[in-house]
RNA sequence: CGGGGCGUAGCGUAGCCCGGUUCAUCGCGCCUGCUUUGGGAGCAGGAGGUCGCAGGUUCGAAUCCUGCCGCCCCGACCA
């Protein structure tokens, strides 16, 4: 492709109004435009790379039995009545307003009506059926440019079952398949596991990429794998936090001193001395929450432990149980449940607000003051912690969801009536699993992953291009009659070639091939041509040497192989 | 949907507080010509704007007021 006639128009300047790296070099790359909040025009270069990704997961996806199907997006309403889905997306639906209408953001309702009508006896199974389309959801807000858009490309596959132990099979083989593909795709991933239970044998697993722009939140171990989003994560509660000898308690004056960092200061001394007060309402009473330092209530632990309704005590409130404010508040002398994080699990000497402001106690032990105490797992895991299965350190981050499989059981087989019969001719529900992948997100979490100060650095395999040609000063016509010559070689070997044959200064066309990031770069220029060489760059390590021009297709057969 | 920010040429921006003789600025990009050609060139000339939209205040609005639209960020939400 000659970039003098090929649509890439590539800034120098970053768009004001994007702020993740993956969206910046999308556009300054002139890949992608926006047309509208989260929705977004593929242009000629990053679509390559969406045909790329498109092709890695239709061999994945082929090599475990899949069939790929293209079904519409216009769905008529009442197929997702069926389901009770309507209801259920809410807004996040799209409705067509002069048809009954809706744009899908999702097909299992649509696979599980083909598969009704078809599918009749467990002859037939197992079947995994799917396709790579556009899906539409009404983002309350979009964000990230591609990451988080209201219409998007997902592989998204179905699997049909007769039994439970064949779904666990169809999703094994999903497994594998999502880890070739991101393999493939060189990203740095993770599986984050979730087993719901809520039927039994359903569970789901996440892919996930740890990224700035990610919107979930994870705790993962480099060393064993673990991993889990911190509102579920645990981690490992570290040494014995009881002195050998209690002191008594002790009552110290600590005016304007309200949070634990100003109490350490205040008294010279660590926050893992200090018990730190929270006071929920539960079921119209109050719950006292204590938890070491600067550790914070996950709220999720919290509900799964009280069960039903609770929200945090009003100030007013705080008053009125226990007699003082927030940053006074502590366990002895309070009435009412009181709940501390694992890791004060009988432990001394600590600190802790006097029920009284400006007061705390010092000297407080949990065993012999707190009788009705009870502990639990309460906190959200921070970085730095153990991790629960291996005791090696946790890291938290923020993470971007690149796939989704999920043991789905009988739900949409049982509302839409799809059945079949077993062996013994009795009638079953199909058991089904769906699999998703966000194709663009892919390609944004390789940016994310693979860039540099001047931009976007490709493998091989994604690449829009694997060469980028540079000729300098097309009008010298030795430079453009050896280029020219290169590039058709190179072609007919069957090669990507990006030729830069525009008019245009060396450092411009420099800056660009660093900005395209194709994998090498090969350069004409005069001085070298006279000496019959071309110059070549690897663009990953920015490495660069000159060779012979009968060594280019040898060379460029090893670096690309 | 709540909070914050922004909207001036293809992109990035100045001017807005304090309305008018800097009032539409500057850089990049674009067009023409000449020069230049190994890290985003130089000179000369040129094209490109309903200052997001609508209404209001005023002798006069990019500038002040009201409403709307759009975009970004934080949060809530996310089968």
């Amino acid at each position: 492709m000659k970039l003098s006639k090929y649509f890439v128009p590539t800034l120098k300047e970053v768009p004001n109004d994007a702020v993740v790296k993956s969206h910046i070099l999308m556009l300054r790359a002139g890949m992608v435009r926006m047309l509208s909040a989260g929705i977004y025009s593929f242009l000629p270069v990053g679509y390559r790379v969406i045909k790329k990704i498109s092709e890695i997961i239709r061999e994945e996806m082929d090599g475990i039995g899949g069939q790929e199907f293209h079904l519409p997006a216009l769905n008529p309403r009442e197929i997702w009545e069926e389901t009770n889905r309507v209801e259920a997306f809410g807004d996040t639906l799209f409705h067509i307003k002069n048809r009954d209408y809706v744009l899908a953001p999702t097909h299992e309702e649509i696979m599980t009506y083909h598969a009704r009508n078809v599918l009749k006896s467990y002859k037939e199974l197992p079947q995994i059926w799917y396709q790579i389309q556009t899906k539409f959801r009404n983002e309350a807000r979009p964000r990230s440019g591609v990451i988080r858009g209201r219409q998007f490309l997902m592989k998204d596959a179905y699997s049909f079952d007769a039994t439970w132990e064949d779904l666990d099979k169809s999703y094994a083989l999903h497994d594998k398949a999502y880890k070739k593909i991101f393999d493939r795709c060189d990203l740095k991933y993770f599986v984050v596991g979730a087993s719901s239970g809520a039927m039994g044998g359903t569970g789901s697993e996440e892919f996930m990429v740890q990224s700035e722009a990610g919107e979930d939140t994870v705790a993962h171990c480099e060393n064993c794998g673990y991993a889990a989003n911190v509102e579920v994560a645990t981690s490992i509660v570290e040494g014995k936090l009881r002195d050998e000898k209690s002191e008594e308690i002790n009552e110290i004056s600590t005016p304007n001193v309200k949070s634990i960092d100003e109490l350490c200061a205040f008294l010279k001394i660590d926050e893992k001395q200090c018990a730190k007060s929270r006071v929920y309402i539960h079921e119209a009473k109050p719950v006292l929450i204590l938890m070491l330092g600067n550790d914070e209530v996950n709220e999720t632990k919290l509900e799964k432990l009280l069960g039903g309704a609770f929200r945090p005590a009003h100030p007013d409130e705080l008053k009125e149980i226990t007699g003082a404010d927030a940053g006074s508040i502590g366990p002895i002398g309070f009435n009412g449940r009181i709940v501390a994080d694992l890791k004060l699990k009988d432990g001394n000497n600590f600190y802790s607000g006097a029920n009284k402001n400006d007061y705390h106690l010092s000297g407080i032990d949990l065993q012999r003051d707190v009788k009705n105490i009870e502990y639990d797992d309460l906190r959200i895991v921070k970085s730095g912690e153990g991790c629960p299965r291996c005791k090696q350190t946790l890291k938290v981050f923020t993470a971007i969801e690149l796939g989704h499989i999920f043991k789905l059981g009988t739900k949409y087989s049982s509302s839409m009536g799809a059945m079949f019969l077993d062996e013994g001719g009795k009638e079953n529900p199909l058991i089904m699993g769906s699999y998703g992948i966000g194709v663009e997100r892919v390609m944004a979490c390789y940016i994310e992953q693979h860039n540099d100060e001047k931009g976007m650095i490709w493998d091989k395999t994604l690449a829009p291009f694997q060469v980028q040609l540079i000729a300098l000063n097309v009008k010298k016509q030795e430079i453009m009659d050896a280029a020219e010559k290169i590039y058709h070689s190179l072609s007919a070997k069957g090669y990507e070639v990006l030729f830069d044959d525009r008019e245009a200064q060396a450092g411009f066309k420099f800056n660009d091939a660093d900005l395209l990031g194709m994998p090498v770069q090969v350069i004409v220029g005069d001085k070298k041509l006279k000496e019959n060489k071309v110059e070549v760059k690897i663009r990953k390590t920015g490495e660069r040497f000159d060779l012979e021009l009968e060594m280019l297709e040898d060379k460029i057969k090893d670096i690309l192989k």
